[in-house]
DNA sequence: CCTTCAGGTTAACGACCGCTAACCCGGCTG
DNA sequence: CAGCCGGGTTAGCGGTCGTTAACCTGAAGG
């Protein structure tokens, strides 16, 4: 991980703001004056960085899609060729926790607002998710082989809801700190694989 | 449960379509023209029967609210005296379930168009809110006593989200039908609970 | 038969919002 | 020093949307 030392451009900035906006009060209750505002131009200016509204909304989206995606990949190619299965949940898990908890809006976003975009961008979005969840699916029909794909990939989706619930955890304080809500949340997402798992394999063997 | 058998009201006709569009659109992204070709008149016809686009909206969550608490809280009453804590919880997730099986829209809503609503109507389902989330977690330390109040708390809005997760579940067919989909979800709550109750017993015991 | 009224209709108003137009300015660069 | 240009500004247009106003109609009641 290449942590970034020099300042954040102001497309950047623009992104983190209109993010964090759309979030709170979602995609057309947010005006681009407001988003000017908050990062201290103001309404029109922001036509010299993105072709319009729309455009923050599908950079947003395909962004968090294929960072989503790329950092699956990644993390498979690294445990996936000598560990066992268990090992690459794990780490599936684990990024997708640190995602959830280091970019909340964004996690709001992702599922709230994909219908707003343009045909070819949702499309596209669609699409990287669909691989992401592809991945997962893999992996845990490695660790469960009893449970069958369709049942796997719904036990996927939960699987997101649960750990994509990090908006509704009280605000930053009322929480026992990061890393033990990172657990927690690790915790019971292999609890619930392994609950849909052995469900599974009871039947195949009943 | 008493089944309705008398045909539905107006008002109530449009609310089911109201949610629906919601739900699909987002409060903003939909037109109150729409909402009344949807039942069949149009758009200032809706006036007779609500005061505004906001009331409609107000009326959708906090009927979801309070429907909730109170199926809980009767369900609570009812499983609670005699039987064992974990039959408690059995009977609320199941009324959990069905109601996210049952009206996939008004989930949607519930968690996403709360902060469109005025003030009071806000802090009144914000209150209904929380008085079900503190009847779930009272009974999930009877059933996990290790789990301290905060972390119970966070598992059960984890649980919230991943119950909810049922508008992200293909749409109705690439379901392996409503019953099973009903029992994984049901397995893999209990599995989360279980994983992060377990969690909390090894380290009191440790 | 006249009235009332619930439940519609269409027209139009006012506010808001996304976006464009036109202009401006400070810092590189030749 | 001249000129370009990146990155701003404000004014304003065009469209949409929630809401109100004014009117209509068919059924029920006395």
């Amino acid at each position: 991980m290449a942590t970034r030392t020099d300042a954040p451009t102001r497309r950047e900035q623009i992104l983190k703001e209109a993010a964090r906006l759309f979030a709170e009060r979602g995609f057309h209750g947010v005006g681009v004056d407001e988003i000017g505002a908050a990062v201290g131009i103001s309404g029109p200016g922001l036509y010299r960085h993105f072709a319009g509204k729309d455009a923050m909304l599908a950079e947003l989206l395909v962004g968090i899609s294929g960072r989503l995606l790329t950092g699956a990949k990644r993390r498979v190619a690294e445990a996936g060729g000598t560990a066992r299965p268990e090992a690459v949940l794990d780490s599936l898990i684990e990024g997708h926790i640190d995602f959830a908890l280091d970019d909340r809006p964004l996690i709001t976003l992702h599922d709230r607002e994909l219908d707003r975009l343009r045909d070819s961008d949702r499309k596209l979005v669609r699409q990287l998710q669909r691989q992401y969840v592809e991945l997962w699916v893999e992996v845990v029909r490695q660790v469960h082989p009893a449970l069958p794909e369709p049942a796997a990939r719904s036990a996927v989706h939960s699987v997101f809801g649960l750990l994509n619930s990090t908006p509704h955890l009280g605000r930053r304080g009322s929480l026992p700190g990061r890393g033990a809500t990172a657990d927690l949340l690790h915790r019971m997402a292999k609890g619930a694989f392994a609950a849909a798992g052995e469900a599974a394999e009871s039947l195949a063997a009943g």
